[in-house]
DNA sequence: ATCCGACGTGAACAGTGTTAACGTCTCCGC
DNA sequence: GCGGAGACGTTAACACTGTTCACGTCGGAT
C-alpha cells in the first residue's frame, strides 16, 4: 500500500470517527508513520486531503442512489431512489455531512465548495432522470422536470438534516437515550410517508 | 456602550461578514479595541461568544416567524410562517447557517449543538400549532401534528439549504454572473409551489 | 486608608496549517 | 560503475489559533 493511500486511508478514518475539528494533519501523520509535511509531498493541502476523502464518500454514494434503478415502474424508481439517498445518509452520517451538510465556504473551504458543487450537479442529473420518467408516465404533473427535482431533493435532504438535529420523537425530550433503534424506524416510515405525501401532491389533480 | 456589548457586537459583524473561518478572538479583540484575553472576562470561550452571536440570530428570527401569524385562515397562517422562514434564510444567510445548517458537533462545539437544539425545539412548537390548526379545519389530514410538522420543516428547511449549494437555475450553470435577483425570485415561486403541494399532499384524500 | 473585586494587560503554552532547507534513497543514461 | 535527477521523507521554523497565568490598575464599599 502506498504512502498517499495509506495517508487518505487515516484521514479517512479520523474524519469519520471525529469529525472535521478532530482531523489535524500531525494526527494523519502520525497514524500513517510519517511527518506532517510529508503529506504535502501527495496533497496540495489539508483541504485537497479533504476532498479527496469527499471523493471516496461520493463513490459510496453513487451506489446507494444506484439502487433506484431496481423500481419496477416510474414511481417506484423515483421513491427507491429517494430510500437509497435516506440509507446512505443513516449508515453514513460524517460522510453526508461533508458532502451534503456542512457549508464549506463558512469554514474557508472554498475549492471544496465548487468541486462538491460539481459532484452534486452530477448526482442532481440522475434525480432529473427520475423525475421525467414520472412525468412521462403521468405520475407527476408535466412541467418543468429539474424544478421539481429541486423540490423533490430539497425535502428529503431537509428532512434527513433536521433529522440529526432535532430529538424528532417529541416523547423521547429528555429522556435518557430514546432507544436510537426504534426512533430510526419511526424516522423512515415518517419519511417514506412524506414522500409519497409529495409526489401526490406534485401529481395531477 | 459596555465592553461586553462592543465585543458582541464585533464579533456578531466580523463572523458575519467572513464566516467561522474569520472570527478569531484576536480579530474580535483588536475591533473592540481590547486584547484577546480580555474577552475571557466576559465569555467564557470562543464557543460562548459564539453562542451569544447565535441568540441574537434566535431573537431575529422569531420577529420572522412571528409573520405567520398575520394570515386569516389556517391554511393562510401555515404558508406565511413558511414564508417569513424563507425570508430570513435569504435575508440573513450567515445567521441561518450557524442556527440551522452547520452542525455544531462536527466541529468541536458541543455545547452550541446542546442550546441551539433546546432553541429548535421552540421555534419548532410554534410550527406544530399552525399545523395543528390546518388539521382541526380540515386543510391537513388528522393525525400526528408534530410528524407532519417535522415533514413541513424539513421540507422548507431542505429547500433553502440546497438553494446554498446548488446554482438551482441549470440554465445559469457557469454561465457568468446568472444574476443573482433574478434566480432568487424564481426560487420565491418554486419554494411557494411546492409548499403549496406539499401540503395538498397532506391534505385529506 | 484599605481592601476587594472587576477589568485589562503582556507573556507564555500547546496546538494548528504550511514552508524552507536539507537528506536519502532509487532509477536512468552515459 | 558513476553522476545526476527526481521522488520522498526529515527537522526546524513561521505565523497563527484558543487559552491560561501572573501581574497590574482602577472605582467603590467598608
Amino acid at each position: 500500500m502506498s504512502a498517499k493511500d495509506e495517508i487518505l486511508r487515516c484521514a479517512r478514518d479520523i474524519y469519520l470517527e471525529n469529525g472535521l475539528s478532530g482531523l489535524s494533519l500531525r494526527a494523519v501523520a502520525r497514524c500513517a508513520g510519517v511527518t506532517a509535511p510529508a503529506i504535502y509531498r501527495h496533497y496540495d493541502d489539508k483541504e485537497d486531503l479533504l476532498w479527496a476523502v469527499c471523493e471516496q464518500g461520493h463513490e459510496l454514494f453513487a451506489r446507494y442512489l444506484g439502487r433506484g434503478l431496481r423500481g419496477g415502474d416510474p414511481r417506484a424508481r423515483l421513491i427507491e431512489t429517494g430510500l437509497g439517498y435516506l440509507d446512505f445518509a443513516l449508515e453514513h452520517r460524517a460522510y453526508y455531512v461533508i458532502m451534503f451538510v456542512a457549508p464549506p465556504s463558512h469554514f474557508g473551504l472554498d475549492r471544496l465548495a465548487e468541486r462538491s458543487a460539481d459532484e452534486n450537479g452530477a448526482t442532481f442529473q440522475m434525480l432529473v432522470d427520475r423525475v421525467r420518467e414520472c412525468m412521462d408516465a403521468g405520475v407527476i404533473a408535466p412541467g418543468d422536470a429539474t424544478a421539481a427535482a429541486v423540490i423533490i431533493w430539497g425535502h428529503v435532504h431537509g428532512l434527513v438534516t433536521l433529522e440529526q438535529r432535532l430529538p424528532t420523537d417529541p416523547d423521547a425530550r429528555r429522556v435518557a437515550a430514546p432507544d436510537p433503534v426504534a426512533t430510526e424506524a419511526k424516522f423512515r416510515e415518517l419519511y417514506r410517508r412524506s414522500l409519497d405525501a409529495l409526489i401526490d401532491g406534485l401529481g395531477p389533480r
